[in-house]
DNA sequence: GACCTGCTGCGGACTG
């Protein structure tokens, strides 16, 4: 029994809570932790138990009697801390242990409480720790060089982003500051492929995962609204507001926009109807102290109906109870995501989860269809990490002299070379990176040391320093001295123009561009604010099983007659061509001197085929959407020769990134770092994350052309 | 026609 492996206190503790058992996670957890001395990454779906799984038995095992802090949590988000640190905290009582909130709005003095005697656990960012290895190197030392173990929450959101890669810097970065080595435990929600999870600990040969994949039933409807304005059809409107009326509810529209216009369209059906006043908006542009009233309505309600109109603000762990229905509006972006927001809906053990799916156009309807499918037959996409990040390097280089206020270029190197966040980085590669900082003042070489340039202060020194993602700047939209939200520079920005804002309606009184700052006040009617978003990638598989869903005859018992019918005319349009095998044949229309082509492939792919078309003259018009189509400018007997021309331009791939990044270097944006690279290196970053030729080449080796 | 995330240290004004 793991019950009886936890140390006394702990058991206490489960008493006191009255559980009537431990949740599968734990059980694994308990007895694996307690017994071995490997890594592990607990994986299971939100609020199952995952935060004690992991201190149950880590609060067991540790002595808090040692110098330091021994348990260091990070978490991607502050408002998790804020909700960790309370269940944490409530545990912790039990054993006279500190539990530390250490991110930018914790307050100060409770940090200096802890320097001066360091101590128990510590709930941090990955910035702030960022920050600390720049500011107070020692503080580093003295706090976190006896460290037990690393907590990680919501681990999986971390794979395959900059962010990620800087944490495993970071990691690399503390472990070089403890004598022994600390463990560490990855949280993480159900995902595909757990390999980059565990290179995430940076030993992934001892690192275990357990799951508890038990999945929930789940009720599920798809429902078409054909739309070609700008603005919801009033017919889904209504309808939505009927499914949606009598429950706790989540919409996920994919756009902070959209989000806006749904919140604030159903608040007034339910005025008008008599029906509970209860809407609400939630996404990075709505405040954050309405963001955290919501999310506290959400969590405490129990009589109450309401409807969340949000973004993917609410889509990772933040603890705002069970709901009982979950609206997506238009296709997800991933299968991913999609499984966290229906993970969302009857949380409580044994409930039905309960999802209704919205689409507005046909090919969304088609993706929207593709990730459910692949979400019933298992498939989540997995995701790369770049293992040659030369911009978070670049990054990471600056932050380590500064952290050890200059030390020898050998020095630097090899720490670099060591560091498991560059795995893959040669050590030429890293010369030439320091090469180049110096050249262009961000660290500069004095009597043999490396010491942070002239340039190199500005940006170490700057506040925004701490990040390796770019964040727009807004401006504040402000009623009577309360701030509402935040909306970027836009046309749309004039006195006397009115905008949807928090679920409501503002006119613009007056607009301050010395402190951009909105003055609004209530109206009755307006636009829903622009946002511009440079939005993820979505994975081939789905595209493909987009092409799959119209070759096969599959029924499909979710869909309302307009789905049905819809579905109908896709196939029909489509049986046009003779698609045989899904993996080559693609169709294509011929049209007085230019073809359609449907390339049924992710964002990367579409994107690098977009960019060989053009390096080779052809005339092509496509735009990133859901039906991946492209117009291109040649006849039909030049058809055979395209695939040829392509691999053709595909050799010169190098110098022709060369010439797009001298001419358009505004297509690094995706970088914040990125810019002070060499351009040879920029060209890599490009191939490593936006593009895909690799898989782009398979693509046009293998591609039957099908008319 | 796309999402989200975080943040030091200092000086000066003000409050209790």
């Amino acid at each position: 029994m793991s019950f009886e492996l936890l140390s006394e206190p702990i058991r206490k503790y489960v008493r006191d809570k009255r559980w009537e058992s431990l949740r599968p996670i734990q059980v694994a957890a308990i007895a694996k932790i307690l017994s071995t001395k490997e890594n592990y990454i607990l994986a299971s779906r939100t609020a199952s138990g995952k935060t004690e799984a992991a201190f149950l038995p880590i609060l067991s095992k540790v002595n808090f009697n040692e110098q330091g802090v021994q348990v260091l949590y990070i978490s991607p988000l502050i408002a998790l801390i804020n909700d960790q640190f309370h269940r944490v905290e409530d545990l912790c009582k039990y054993l006279d242990v500190e539990v530390t909130k250490w991110h930018g709005e914790a307050k100060k003095s409770l940090k200096e409480k802890l320097i001066k005697n360091p101590s128990g656990i510590v709930l941090i960012t990955p910035e702030s720790i960022e920050a600390m290895f720049v500011n107070a190197p020692y503080n580093a030392k003295g706090l976190f060089s006896n460290l037990k173990f690393v907590v990680i929450d919501e681990i999986h959101s971390f794979i395959g982003t900059d962010r990620g890669i800087q944490l495993k810097s970071l990691l690399s970065r503390l472990q070089d500051i403890n004598t022994n080595k600390f463990n560490v435990v990855g949280l993480s929600a159900t995902i595909g492929d757990y390999n980059e999870v565990k290179k995430m600990t940076g030993d992934e040969n001892n690192t275990k995962v357990l799951r508890d994949s038990a999945a929930k039933e789940m009720n599920t409807f798809f429902k078409y609204f054909e739309n070609k304005a700008t603005e919801l059809p009033s017919e889904l409107l209504k309808d939505l507001y009927n499914e949606t009326k009598d429950n706790k509810v989540l919409i996920f529209p994919n756009s902070r926009g959209r989000a806006e216009e749904i919140a604030v369209k159903l608040k007034r059906i339910s005025e008008k109807t008599k029906g509970h006043p209860y809407y609400f908006s939630h996404h990075s542009s709505v405040d954050k102290e309405l963001r955290e009233y919501v999310e506290h309505f959400a969590k405490n309600n129990q009589r109450n109906n309401f409807c969340i109109s949000c973004t993917s603000t609410l889509e990772l762990g933040i603890d705002i109870g069970t709901v009982d229905e979950v609206v997506q509006v238009d296709a997800t972006h991933s299968v991913a995501s999609l499984i966290q927001r229906v993970g969302r809906s009857g949380r409580r053990e044994g409930e039905k989860s309960s999802l209704i799916l919205y689409a507005t156009n046909k090919w969304s309807f088609l993706q929207s269809l593709a990730c459910w499918l692949l979400f019933q037959e298992g498939f989540i996409e997995p995701v790369a990490t770049s293992e040659k990040s030369y911009d978070i390097l670049l990054h990471q280089t600056l932050s380590i002299v500064k952290q050890l206020s200059g030390c020898k270029r050998n020095d630097l190197v090899s720490r670099l070379l060591s560091n498991f966040a560059f795995k893959n980085v040669l050590k030429e590669d890293i010369e030439k990176i320091i090469d180049q900082l110096i050249k262009i003042d961000f660290l500069e070489l004095i009597e043999g040391d490396l010491i942070i340039g002239i340039e190199g202060e500005k940006i170490v020194n700057s506040r925004d320093f701490y990040s390796v993602f770019k964040t727009e700047s807004n401006f504040k939209v402000v009623n009577s001295g309360k701030t509402i939200g935040e909306i970027p520079f836009s046309p749309q920005i004039r006195v006397g123009e009115n905008i949807l804002l928090a679920a409501r309606i503002w006119k613009m009184v007056d607009v301050d561009f010395k402190s951009n700052k909105i003055h609004v006040v209530s109206a009755k009617d307006g636009k829903k604010p622009l946002f511009f978003g440079s939005g993820g990638s979505i994975h081939p598989r789905v595209r493909e099983r987009m092409l799959q869903l119209l070759y096969e005859s599959k029924e499909l018992p979710e869909l309302d007659k307009a789905g049905e019918d819809i579905l109908e005319i896709l196939r029909k349009d489509f049986s046009r061509f003779s698609i045989k095998k899904l993996e080559n044949d693609r169709p294509i229309i011929l049209k007085e001197g230019k073809i359609i082509f449907y390339s049924f492939q992710g964002t990367k792919i579409n994107r690098s085929l977009q960019f060989l078309l053009t390096k080779s003259g052809i005339g092509s018009a496509y735009t990133e959407n859901y039906s991946s189509q492209f117009e291109i400018s040649i006849t039909e007997d030049q058809i055979k020769d395209l695939p040829m021309k392509l691999m053709a331009t595909l050799e010169e791939v190098d110098l022709n990134l060369e010439n797009t990044v001298t001419a358009t270097p505004t297509i690094l944006d995706f970088s914040k770092w990125g810019l002070y690279l060499p351009i040879s290196f920029q060209c890599q970053l490009l191939k490593e994350k936006y593009f895909d030729f690799n898989a782009t080449k398979q693509f046009i080796e293998r591609i039957n052309f099908t008319s």
